[in-house]
DNA sequence: CTATTCACG
DNA sequence: ACGTACGTGAATAGT
């Protein structure tokens, strides 16, 4: 028997704000949190298949926890009113759907589930809770129990059992409401005791088992961990009795009145799903329940479906069969799908379109593929011929971890996508196929063999995927034709295309991590965050939320009355700049600066960071090519482009970035690449001579602008000239520049001037750059590369200010990455032709790391500077600085 | 999801 | 009078 109980305000909650509030019937009555939570409803009744389930709701009377506690009433009154007036049509759907309400008079839904979890795991049952609230943790301590978490939107979710939670949280279930409270939880509006976090909650409790049992040995923790737990020792107990669950709340209701029928007024559900506008959600019900007739609808147009020829093989000998057999042809048809982390690959799709026959694919599954027989099948094929697919670089730095190495990538019409338009937020197949084709995805007629006894093997399962690469078949030549009108066909063969394979190798490889350090840096930061925060607070003169701009803004502009600068769209800011301002007139400007570095360095890099450490000691971030729309690389999961660097307290973070063992760690990085980049472009004779002559370009600029000798330049007039020379690139204004020296307008307006004066080529180009944007709506770079800039043809005035200096930008920036993703090609392919175990693992717009083994130092030196450098000519050298380390701080002196 | 803040080139 | 430097990604709070 499963039961399946769910926490009802939570879920509307999550759903309220998981969707926008736009979402609303022709008559205006916005039902984002219905249909959300409907739709979680669906999903539960497909996924869970429940014998009995019911939906638990607070009744607006206040329970014991309200009495007890001034703050835990404050937030629910805090709903807004747009979710409010929703829980009606929430009861509606649910009596529509025959699924039961529970409320209880003095308790909260959560109790309610409490309870009946309880009653049901002891008759037996399978309980499954589904809530959006971790209290209910607490109640898988009954084996029975599970708890469906739903971490944030409509669908994601995480199954718990014991030791789930256990994973989870680093205590066991019985053990989860002691751990709560002392760390607290600000969804609860509940503060735990200061300085406790996660980490230190857990070992107290799994020391000492519970809140009285930690505040009882108080005295042998270090001191500032006593004096806390001894000055909120009233809290963490009130925490407990606040957030232990009542397991035996009066409820009448009988467990078989629960069952539910999965069988419903199909015609009643109808109206009101019409009524609402829930048009799909009424077909996915129609799939999970008995409408009792009430979902027969018309059949849909019907298109002609692509006959495709598919094998799903269910053995390695399988695999390897239809891979010798049925596939071949001139070039190989690649697509793929994968777990959601990316860490491995589900299926690998393989296909070959003959002239004169259907689309023959076969779809092997990853499981397979652990048989080196399957593996080295598909390594051949993929090895073998050229290449053609959507998105290859994932695919590709899968098929790596089973020993395929040398791809030779033809087509990649996500690229020719980006290539022809990279400022969409999308090249999903489909997009593609209904932009280039004008059709969405064909329906493909799947015919061909497969597994019956396994649903895994089923083709429709595939039919995806199938038909991602029956489109990608088609898709070729007309986007080669667009991209060759457009004269980016060179950009996309010579350079993009053949970077798919490098970057699946850097990506493949990774980069070390001294995952030991990692973690102290994570316990002394969280250490002096928590010192940080108890300075503000005492500051303050109260404790509050200090990472809430909201809640800083009262304290600093409110309560200690200090000046704001300036605003943002929701009220005074506190940013850095901000702050620094204010430094002098009060102590927690201090603390607080002080405070967000820190913070920022905890959250982001050592926790951060810590997290995307794979089992092999390493860190393996995704290096996607068709986001920046300027043309350069970025880096995500994790961001590896943004590892600090400026402040010496940040710098510690490169230093746990090391080279395998026995290898070292080689960092090569451009020489003011962009300045080159700008004088090549303006073709400025001042700026070029001072590159021509190797003079150090901030000093001479700095020179020219103050009318100074070289030796005369002071530090200050060179930080100018630097901040000036940079800020050009961007098309920055004089009021900019004021703000970033800290100098007053009219003098930096002065320093601007001096600048185009000595540089008069500069002006020139920047203006001819928007000049010729606003003409043909699209920048060109040296290489053809693209932007459009439709801003540029705006009314508005300060939208086109905005589209002029992207102009200005793209043109300078897209160079640079063109140069470099070039550079990139060229060095991995003399790596690899030249049979050297040197390997490149990480590039940051500029700068590229390798893991170089001793012996290979001198000649991997001199080939990657060699090659950086030769990669453009420009009318005046490009500069490469080479250093070598032992981690990536080392290496960058 | 949006706004704010902050890390990098 | 108004805004004021380009391009990214991640964490957090709050709606």
């Amino acid at each position: 028997m499963i039961t399946v109980l769910v926490d009802g305000n939570s879920l509307v909650y999550r759903a309220y704000f998981a969707l926008p509030t736009d979402l609303a019937t022709a008559s205006g009555q916005v039902t984002n949190a219905v249909y959300g939570f409907t739709s979680m409803l669906v999903n539960l009744i497909r996924d869970r298949r429940p014998d009995r389930l019911a939906v638990a709701f607070d009744t607006s009377t206040p329970t014991f926890r309200h009495r007890a506690l001034e703050s835990y009433k404050a937030q629910r009154d805090a709903a807004p009113e747009l979710l409010v007036q929703q829980f009606g049509l929430v009861a509606e759907v649910l009596d529509a759907l025959g699924i039961h309400r529970l409320t209880l008079e003095g308790f909260e839904a959560d109790d309610i589930i409490a309870t009946l979890a309880t009653r049901a795991a002891d008759a037996g049952d399978d309980v499954v809770v589904v809530t959006g609230d971790r209290d209910a943790y607490q109640l898988v301590s009954d084996p029975h129990v599970r708890v469906l978490y739903n971490r944030r939107g409509v669908s994601d979710y995480a199954l718990y059992d014991e030791s789930g939670i256990l994973e989870r949280t680093g205590v066991r279930p019985d053990h989860y409401v002691d751990f709560a409270a002392l760390r607290g939880d600000p969804s609860d509006n509940l503060p735990g005791v200061p300085g406790v976090g996660e980490k230190t909650a857990a070992k107290l409790i799994n020391t000492y088992g519970d809140v009285a049992g930690v505040l009882a040995h108080a005295d042998e923790q270090t001191p500032k961990l006593r004096e806390n737990l001894v000055a909120n020792a009233e809290r963490a107990r009130t925490n407990v009795e606040m957030m232990r669950l009542v397991r035996d709340a009066p409820l009448t209701v009988d467990l078989d009145a629960l069952d539910f029928a999965r069988r419903v007024d199909g015609i009643r559900v109808r109206k009101l799903f019409d009524a609402l506008e829930f048009r799909g959600l009424f077909d996915r019900l129609a799939d999970v329940i008995d409408l009792g007739g009430a979902d027969v609808a018309g059949a849909d147009g019907g298109s002609v479906a692509a006959p495709v020829d598919v094998t799903v093989p269910v053995d390695p000998e399988g695999v390897v069969d239809d891979l010798t057999h049925r596939l071949v042809g001139d070039r190989v048809l690649l697509g793929g799908t994968w777990t959601s982390d990316r860490s491995a690959p589900d299926t690998i799709a393989l296909g070959v379109d003959p002239p004169d026959g259907p689309l023959r694919v076969v779809v092997v599954r990853a499981a397979l593929l652990v048989d080196p027989v399957a593996a080295d099948a598909v390594r051949r094929i993929v090895t073998s011929r050229p290449i053609v697919g959507h998105g290859i670089q994932e695919p590709l730095r899968h098929l790596m971890d089973f020993g395929a190495s040398d791809f030779d990538v033809a087509f990649d019409t996500m690229l020719a996508a980006y290539l022809l338009d990279p400022a969409r937020a999308r090249y999903e197949i489909g997009d593609v196929a209904a932009w280039v084709l004008g059709r969405d995805l064909p329906p493909v007629e799947v015919q061909g063999t497969f597994d019956l006894d396994d649903p895994n093997a089923s083709v429709d399962s595939h039919e995806a995927l199938v038909a991602e690469l029956a489109v990608v078949a088609d898709l070729v030549a007309p986007l080669s034709d667009r991209l060759e009108a457009q004269g980016m066909l060179d950009l996309l063969e010579r350079i993009e295309v053949p970077l798919v394979a490098v970057l699946a190798r850097m990506e493949h490889v990774g980069v070390g991590v001294d995952v030991g350090a990692l973690e102290a840096l994570e316990v002394d930061l969280t250490a002096r965050a928590d010192e940080l925060t108890r300075k503000v607070h005492d500051s303050a003169g109260r404790e509050f939320n200090v990472n809430s701009t909201k809640q800083l803004r009262e304290v600093l502009f409110g309560e200690l009355g200090l000046t704001p600068s300036k605003k943002t769209k929701t009220g005074y800011s506190t940013d850095a700049a901000t702050l620094e301002k204010l430094r002098d007139e009060h102590p927690i400007i201090e603390h607080l600066l002080a405070y967000r570095e820190v913070a920022k360095l905890r959250s982001t890099y050592a926790q951060g960071l810590l997290a995307e450490v794979r089992s092999d000691g390493r860190i393996h971030a995704t290096f996607n090519q068709t986001v920046a729309r300027t043309g350069r690389l970025s880096s995500d999961r994790p961001n590896l482009h943004n590892i600090p660097v400026r402040s010496g307290e940040g710098r510690a973070f490169r230093r746990v970035f090391v080279p395998r063992p026995g290898t070292e760690l080689l960092v090569a990085d451009y020489n003011q690449v962009e300045l080159r980049c700008i004088a090549h472009l303006s073709g400025d004779p001042g700026l070029v001579d001072a590159f021509a002559k190797g003079e150090d370009i901030h000093t001479s600029t700095a020179a020219r602008v103050f009318g100074v000798a070289p030796e005369e330049v002071t530090h200050a007039q060179r930080a100018r000239a630097k901040m000036v020379s940079y800020g050009l690139a961007y098309g920055m204004e004089a009021y900019g520049l004021a703000q970033r020296l800290a100098i007053p307008v009219s003098e930096a307006g002065e320093i601007l001037d001096a600048y185009f004066a000595a540089f008069p080529s500069v002006r020139a180009y920047m203006d001819a750059t928007v000049a010729e944007a606003r003409e043909r709506g699209y920048t060109v770079t040296l290489f053809g590369r693209r932007r459009p800039i439709p801003e540029l043809a705006s009314s508005n005035a300060r939208l086109r200010a905005v589209g002029e200096r992207q102009a200005m930008n793209a043109g300078i920036q897209g160079l640079a990455a063109d140069i470099f993703k070039l550079a990139l090609v060229r060095l991995d392919h003399a790596l690899r032709d030249g049979d050297f175990a040197s390997t490149l693992i990480l590039q940051v717009h500029d700068e590229v790391l390798l893991e170089v083994p001793p012996q290979e130092r001198d000649a991997v030196g001199s080939l990657t500077r060699s090659v950086m450098t030769g990669a453009a000519d420009l009318s005046v050298p490009l500069e490469v600085h080479l250093s070598f380390g032992s981690n990536w701080a080392d290496a960058k002196g």
